[in-house]
DNA sequence: TAGATTGTTAATCGATTAACAATC
DNA sequence: TAGATTGTTAATCGATTAACAATC
């Protein structure tokens, strides 16, 4: 157990350096790699991996840098990567489908396929009951009964702007523990839920700024 | 002309904050605003509002606080959004297909509209030819001649991985000065380009840390 | 005028970087 | 052993918050 809360900044990074030790996993043999290294391609400064690590323990071996391998596995299990973890999608538009299709695809040994999508919700009459990669599609309002049977880690939401606070809502009171917002809204959650956006308007906006 | 270098995550509260004088445009006549109920919708402190507010000029009265549609106006010539920026997209794929639709069918009077999407690129030869979204698809190699005859403000890359940094060699080369990268890399470019990432496996990942 | 709220300075907080003893 | 690199502490840097005089 960790003494102190780790800044979501790191974790983060961290991601980021597991993602590098599953491009070399392909290399053979036991292999080591420094902070140097791992910094340079992760775009940091090796003090900062170094730190980074440290805050879960003692993973490197001084004069010769971490065991890949090893490392990669220490990361996995930190990150919850070693498990599946069960998504649920709201929304099945066109990008609803265009992501669900992009997780499903994930060629095995990748690092997204210990995401499953495991539900899918809309609310359109038309959409429900029809399978989409394999899933049906239920109405919202079957979020608590799926929630109990088979539990669900995280909402994927893709629904329009106007509805993401009440979906939301509904999440919460089903206990979802993590949300990946698309609607181009603010979501107020409880402390205990962790809500992650991907906007790509303000990410446009954010980069006018700096033209010319 | 401002004194000191503005930091990025002020620039991504403003963009926010012009996103809330949006949505109130909406209500009619003279309309003030304090830094209080701008940071409450916002989810930041007063204090941070009238900092970030302060770095770009004075915008509000004593006693007052900001009128909305006065600000609203601000923020968008700060954020270049009182003009068309041109953007162009890499891989016509799924999501390529998804955003464009979604960047075209945005409502007029939306936050969204400043953003016209005028060039598409797929190396696919099936695609190239063929017209989506009323826009013809070309080769990437099409690139510098595109540039030269209308200029080219964003590009946007849904490209697979492994093309990624190839295609923003390209973009840099043929000088544009923004890159919103929706491929699991980092893109190594100059100082002079920005780079913003939508990295939707690197959010799942960085929220599977919190399960339980 | 009295009440409210800005713009700004100083204080606090937190994250990054530099440096180095420990040690493989 | 000599060279290299870790883990960690102290120094630096930068962003957020608190506080308040100015003033609408």
């Amino acid at each position: 157990m960790r003494r102190f809360r780790v800044p979501d900044v790191v974790i983060r990074r961290l991601v980021i350096y597991l993602r590098i030790l599953n491009e070399m996993e392909l290399e053979t043999g036991p292999h080591y790699i420094s902070s140097q290294e791992l910094g340079q391609r992760a775009g940091v400064s090796p003090a900062q991996v170094r730190k980074d690590l440290a805050s879960f323990g003692e993973f490197g071996k001084q004069g010769v840098g971490y065991e890949a391998h090893n490392l990669r596995e220490e990361l996995r299990s930190i990150l919850n990567q070693d498990r599946p973890i069960k998504v649920a999608i709201f929304g099945l538009g066109e990008l609803g489908r265009a992501l669900t299709r992009y997780l499903n695809r994930c060629p095995h040994g990748e690092e997204c396929d210990v995401f499953h999508i495991t539900a899918i919700f809309d609310s359109d009459p038309r959409k429900i009951g029809q399978t989409f990669e394999g899933v049906q599609v239920s109405p919202p309002d079957a979020l608590p009964a799926k929630m109990e049977r088979e539990g669900l880690d995280i909402a994927i939401m893709t629904v329009p702007a106007s509805a993401a606070q009440m979906v939301a809502d509904l999440c919460v009171q089903a206990g979802i523990q993590a949300l990946l917002n698309f609607a181009p809204v603010k979501l107020f959650v409880p402390d205990n839920v962790r809500v992650h956006y991907s906007d790509v308007t303000l990410e446009l906006q954010q980069l006018s700024f700096y033209l010319s």
